[in-house]
RNA sequence: GGCCACGUGGGAGAAUGGUUAUCCAGAGGAUUGCAAAUCCUUCCAUCCCAGUUCGAUUCUGGGCGUGGCCUCCA
């Protein structure tokens, strides 16, 4: 049997994935704070967790249950409802929707829960409650610490040291902390932004805590997988895992932490201050979803992976190729080749895609129904051969009869010997974004 | 300063203690009225130094270089 692999970051190694139990595995992945649209970096963790979800949902026979959170309560909401004089859920219903349409255009499965971080504020504010009974955590001024020097563990994810830390010259000092790396609970909220009422006065949960909260609810105290950028590492998931491994008195969070790596935009670093950041819905405006897919699998998942013209162009014309064929037909996926259990390795399972594609371009109809089995196990071909044709149409100002009667004329022209007519033709259509292929006995056309 | 990752052909990007993926680009050919698409063939690589080894791109150590995190960030 073939096992699945992957590099735990908490061990920096690459183990085989045993889960707790087969019946029920449980993969939690770090959704996105909606306060702006969300860009292909966001995209790309999107589809690593929805590989591994796809993945994981072949060998456990479906009994996985993936959970993604929503962060609709951050201070980078408020700050965004305040720079755009918008109220808060204005903000975060319209995020939360183009996010679910990126999602939908990326061919990301949907999760099992979809937990909200405003729906599990109680539950926040007991686990808050319960940290500072415990001794974790303690209050101040209507604020709520946790504090990092009761937990013994705190920086082994992030393999980071407290008296280090301690020595960086960047940190914040709150008089309010006992210690500077203390991080904040609960804290109060001004009259005009959202707050909840709590033993602390009104307020709001800090960070990190949804995900503590909303991941033992639906997932249990210790749990198979945790996902997320690589830049969670810390101080986010190195916060969860203090808060409910204190609170709960757990060894572990979760068993194994997953972190992919990052998207840069013309190697460059991607950010507001360079004004470089590229939304998903802008990328799959340009480019389509599958070929944002396909070009944000072509690097392995921790390598850094960087998004230029040449990258999605080339995808693309893979893409292009790749559905010449497609079929409808599906058959049962059953089984998941080792290249792909082996971390994950999706540019060497591409590799194997285009092997299969060349053997299957010779007509052998169990190889072609291979052939798509493989695209469609990392979430291609989620448009039919036609829908994928005319997903340019919207940007192209041309009417599929026009492309007919042209194409007609063309015919006309070339029986008649007359191919100078024909190539202006051809030119004329390519001008405006159709290329023309003859083949064997017509004609056929794609949008550029 | 601390921690981490990475350095493979012209570009992208896997893998591997010995047999050198894959894609794009380039060259040649088949095909085509010419193209395009497709197919076939083909050229080109493992940052530097030392060690382990019969043998290292792969393991170990050192160097150089690049990037990330340590502050919000996927």
């Amino acid at each position: 049997m073939n096992n699945l692999k992957l590099t735990n970051s908490f061990t920096r190694k690459k183990v085989i994935f045993k889960p707790i139990n087969s019946k029920k595995i449980s993969l939690y992945a770090c959704g996105p704070t909606v306060y702006e649209n969300p860009h292909v970096g966001n995209a790309r963790t999107l589809i690593v967790f929805d590989i591994l979800f796809r993945i994981l949902k072949v060998l456990y026979d479906s009994k996985v249950t993936y959970v993604r959170n929503i962060t609709d309560i951050d201070d980078k909401i408020i700050e965004a409802s305040h720079k755009n004089k918008k109220k808060i859920y204005e903000i975060t219903n319209k995020v939360t929707k183009i996010f679910h349409e990126n999602c939908k255009s990326l061919n990301c499965l949907l999760p099992t829960v979809e937990p909200k971080a405003t729906d599990h504020i109680k539950e926040m504010i007991q686990m808050t409650s319960s940290l500072i009974d415990k001794g974790y955590a303690y209050k101040n001024k209507d604020h709520v610490y946790f504090s990092v020097n009761s937990y013994k563990d705190y920086g082994k994810l992030s393999n980071k040291n407290l008296k280090e830390l301690k020595a960086g010259t960047r940190i914040e000092i709150s008089d309010l902390k006992k210690n500077p790396m203390d991080f904040v609970l609960w804290k109060p909220s001004k009259d005009e932004d959202p707050g909840w009422n709590s033993p602390w006065g009104r307020g709001r949960p800090g960070w990190h805590l949804e995900c503590s909260v909303m991941s033992e609810k639906y997932l249990g105290k210790t749990f198979d997988i945790h996902g997320g950028g690589l830049d969670l590492i810390f101080p986010h998931h190195e916060n969860e895992i203090a808060q409910s491994c204190c609170n709960n008195n757990t060894k572990n969070l979760a068993n194994y932490w997953v972190h992919n790596g990052f998207v840069t935009i013309n190697n460059e670093k991607m950010s507001k201050s360079f004004g470089n950041i590229v939304s998903i819905s802008d990328a799959v405006k340009k480019y389509s979803g599958q070929v944002v897919r396909l070009a944000l699998i072509s690097a392995h998942y921790r390598q850094p992976l960087d998004w230029n013209d040449e990258l999605l162009k080339n995808q693309k014309n893979v893409l292009d190729k790749w559905y010449n064929l497609y079929t409808e037909e599906n058959g049962n996926i059953t089984e998941v080749d080792e290249i792909l259990l082996d971390d994950l390795n999706t540019p060497g399972f591409i590799s194997k895609i285009h092997q299969l594609y060349s053997e299957a371009s010779k007509g052998d109809e169990k190889k072609i129904l291979k052939f798509n089995q493989a695209c469609k196990l990392i979430g291609l071909f989620s448009l039919s051969k036609s829908g994928w044709q005319s997903f340019k149409k919207d940007s192209i100002n041309v009417s599929e009869s026009y492309i007919i009667k042209k194409i007609e004329e063309r015919a006309k022209a070339k029986s008649e010997g007359n191919f100078s007519l024909a190539d202006k033709i051809r030119k004329e259509l390519l001008l405006k974004g159709v290329l023309i292929e003859d083949q064997k006995n017509k004609t056929i056309w794609k949008f550029k």
